[in-house]
Order: structure tokens, then sequence, then C-alpha cells
DNA sequence: CATCATGCCAC
DNA sequence: GTGGCG
DNA sequence: GATG
């Protein structure tokens, strides 16, 4: 089976800026021995790091100098220019070849979040991978082609070298002889020519257009597509009725959930729902997870998880938040509302091994995604321009409620981007034998729910610490949430 | 040539 | 059962 | 689309 490690730890150490400029001097130019190579291949599966010191081998120098590419037209931060220095402060060199603006790093109150060498290039891929998205079948042969981009795109974003040569870009796990080809054509040409196409195809604009509707996928894109509905109105009057409930929120709220949610707004919705908790239970604690705790400046929505040491106050909780909100007028609708959880008595099903079908389900979490609305002034008797100043747009909001014992998985589980937990789960799988989940982790060979979180002392002290102690019971090193960004 | 994350909710 | 979602 |  696929030995691949977490494409997040492809280069553990080449994270850190000090080593990085170490490393810069040693990879990409091959003035290195295959020993020192292993600091950066330590981390690898052993065929994998064969795989990759033999390709290392057969690079000839001269590939990895840096290409001279064309001057590109007014493509923004386009293909590498010329082999950059790390070095150099890669912070600095980073911000100012992306920010258009020319303001270069007037952010240094902020950790700089997940802004790879190779972001423009991840950029376009990002594209092919939603043109493949919309356009695949979902049960044609290609439907895993964009997962395949996916794939692609965390590797390079975990990566912190700029690509400067084939080779360079060949030996990336999930990167082969296509997306190879890609970046070749993007270094020569300065522009992907799939990637030109779809911005001048009208078919694929709608079907981004109703992709992006909350409740709408690429299935249900093509279908509207299909009505003859070319924008939202469309949906709006020839299909409303058609809609499911959900779908008719999404399209209700389009523009709104759009929006980006400031740190600062989130910060405060979390602080909203913690007083609420412990207005129910006191001795809540809470993680905002999601984009936010990766460090992103705007959310697309609000994601927190829960918990309490006590189990009694976690069972069926989800219940009580979301009325105690709804009271307080903070929640204007409920998407979906689960408890399966509390209804298994928050216990996972043991000795269920591997090959049953019904039953051997691992506990969801208990959770409510909702759309929420700051109440602070009355919505209706809100003059016009009253809305100009503050149009306190509605959000999605999701409150994920864990069980104490398991609530380190809940937070690793939530705060990854979703080629992380893809990585994370299939690491669990191959290389652990365990099945990894928000709600705990079990072992493949048993069923048995396996305790990741406790310690001689007992379970821990709290959320973060409880996160800790499954990075290291899975043997996995510590990453930051803001290291965690492997959707680009 | 098979695999690729997962399980639940709404329909 | 299918599609959609985190 | 990449991998074992």
């Amino acid at each position: 089976m696929a030995l691949k490690f977490p494409t997040i730890y492809l280069l553990p150490k080449g994270l850190d800026p000090g080593r990085m400029s170490e490393l810069e001097s040693q990879i990409p130019s091959l003035t290195y021995d295959i020993n020192e190579a292993e600091v950066v291949l330590g981390k690898l599966s052993h065929p994998q790091r064969a795989k990759l010191e033999l390709q290392i081998r057969n690079i000839a120098t001269e590939d990895l100098l840096p290409s001279q590419p064309p001057d590109s037209a007014d493509v923004n931060s386009g293909p590498p220019a010329k082999r950059r220095k790390v070095s150099e402060s890669a912070a600095h060199d980073v911000v100012s070849s992306t920010a258009p603006d020319g303001e270069t790093a007037t952010d240094v109150s902020r950790p700089t979040p997940a802004n790879p060498p190779n972001a423009a290039f991840i950029e376009q891929l990002k594209e092919i991978r939603t043109i493949r998205t919309l356009t695949d079948d979902k049960d044609g042969e290609r439907a895993y082609g964009a997962r395949a981009y996916s794939t692609a795109i965390s590797t390079l974003a975990a990566y912190p070298y700029r690509i400067s040569c084939v080779p360079e870009i060949e030996r990336l796990p999930g990167c082969s002889t296509k997306i190879a080809g890609l970046w070749d054509e993007w270094r020569e040409n300065g522009f992907i020519q799939e990637v030109e196409d779809a911005k001048t195809d009208e078919k694929l604009s709608v079907l981004k257009l109703f992709y992006d509707i909350w409740g709408v996928a690429a299935t249900t894109a093509r279908e509207f597509y299909s009505k003859g509905w070319r924008d939202i109105d469309d949906i709006v009057e020839y299909g409303w009725s058609s809609l499911t409930r959900v779908q008719q929120i999404g399209v209700k709220f389009y523009d709104e959930f759009k929006l980006k949610i400031p740190r600062a707004e989130v910060e405060s919705i979390g602080q909203t729902i913690l007083e609420h908790a412990n207005k129910i239970h006191e001795g809540f604690h809470m993680v905002i997870v999601g984009g936010y705790r990766r460090g992103k400046n705007g959310s697309g929505d609000v994601d927190v998880v829960l918990s309490h040491p006590n189990p009694d106050c976690t069972l069926n909780f989800v219940l009580d938040i979301v009325a105690s909100l709804e009271d307080s007028q903070y929640i204007t609708h409920t998407l979906t509302l689960s408890t399966k959880n509390s209804e298994r008595g928050q216990t996972p099903v043991a000795w269920k091994g591997e090959g049953r079908k019904a039953g051997t389900g691992f506990d969801t979490l208990d959770k409510a995604l909702l759309v929420w609305q700051e109440p602070a002034w009355d919505r209706s008797s809100a003059s016009a321009s009253q809305k100009q100043k503050n149009p306190n747009p509605h959000r999605r909001v999701d409150i994920i409620i864990s069980p104490w014992r398991t609530a380190g998985c809940a937070v690793l589980g939530w705060s990854g981007a979703t080629t992380f937990q893809r990585d994370l789960r299939r690491y669990c799988k191959e290389k652990k034998q365990l099945k990894f989940d928000s709600s705990g982790i079990r072992s493949r060979a048993n069923g048995r729910w396996v305790d990741v979180e406790s310690d001689p002392d007992g379970p821990a002290p709290d959320l973060l610490t409880a996160e800790k102690r499954v990075f290291a019971s899975l043997g996995l090193e510590w990453r930051p949430p803001e290291e965690r960004c492997t959707d680009g």
C-alpha cells in the first residue's frame, strides 16, 4: 500500500527558517552528499526515500540550474523569475514577490500564513482542479482527477523551495509527468493554455457560480446548467421550489456567505458561543478551529470545538447550546443538527473490525451547522443607510461538541485543511493500522477504541494539550496549525 | 490494474 | 439508494 | 492523475 508520509511532513525541517537557508544550499544545487540529504529525507518512508535518493543521484547538475523564463506579460508573480535564495529572508522574498501593491511585509505583527514559494503555480493547479471537479463525471473514470490535483497542490504547498526545474518537481510525491509538464508549460509561456481557455468558457463560469452555492456541488451545478439556468436569478425564478431547504438558504445568502469573516469577528462569535456554553454548564473549553486556526485572515465560516471534562455535560449538549443561542437571536437558520454521538451514549462501538458494513461506523461528533447573525441592533427597522454602514451579514457557523476523551482528535481533525485530513487518515490506516476520525481513533485489528490522549496522570488538562498528545501517540512531529495549510 | 477518507443527513 | 458536506 |  501507499506508504507515503503525509505530505505536510514531506520536508519536516524545511519549514523552519533557520534550516531552510541551510538546506537551500544543499538540495537544489546538489552540493551535498547523500548523507546530508537525509536531513530532508529522514521523514520519508523507506521505499519512497530510496526512490528519491536514486533520483537525486541521477539529476545532472545542469538540470538544476535556473532556467530563464521569458518575461511574462502581466502575470502577477509569474513563473519563477530566477532562482531565489531563501536564505535572504524568506518571508521578505515571498511577500514582496506576491504583493501587488508593493507593500512589503507590513504585517510583521502576524506570522505570515502559508504563502509558499510556488504560490503562483499552485494557483494554476487550483484552477485546473476546479475545472476537473466541475467537468469530470463523478462516476466516470476521471473522477479522481481533481483529487490528484489536490495531492499535488498539498505537496507543493509544503515544499519550501521555489521549483527551478522539471526533475525537481517530478521528485515530489504526487507530482509526476503531467504536473511537471504543466509546470514546464507555465515556466515557458507564463501561462497554461487549459487555464486560459477556461477563463473564456461560458459554461464553466456558470458552473463555478452555482458551485459556490452552499448545498450545491458539481453534480447539482451541472444539473442546474442543463435546465438552462445561467445565474442565481434563474434559479430563484424557475427552480426555487425544487431546491432543498438547505439550498434555498444557500441561495438566499449567496452573497453574504461569500464574504470573508475578519479574525476579530470570528473571535467575537467564538466568545459568544463559549459564554453561552458556560451559562449552561460551567467549565467548558473551546478552540476555534478551521481556517482561522490555520492563520487565515478571512474565514469562510466559523468552526469551534467545544468540550467539557465531565462527559455528562457534553451529552446532548449540542441541543442546549443551539437552543440558548436561538433564544438570544444569534441563529437565524439551522442547516443541520447531528446528535448521533449522544444517541450512542458518546461511546465508540467496540470490537468491530474492518469488513463490516452496518454498525461499524465510528461515532461522529455531535454538531450544528448554523446561520448566524449578530442581533446587536434591530434588523428589520434598520435604515438603508444604517445597513449600508453596517451590513451585518449572515455568517456560517459550525459548532462541534466532543466528549473530553476524544477532544484532541476533534481539534486536530477540524483544524487541518481537507488534504491534511486525508493524509492523516491514510497515514493512520496504512502505517498504524488505525482508523482516525475527528471523533477518536480505533484499532483496525480489533475495532477497539484507542486512547491517544491520556497519559499516566490521566486525561489531558486542556484541548491543546490533548491535541499534542494525539500527534505524539501517532508518532508524528507536532506541527502548528499554520503549517497545515495543505490546500494551498 | 486497483486504489484513492469518511459517515451521516436530506432527499 | 444518491448526492452533498465537513 | 499518481502510486504500489
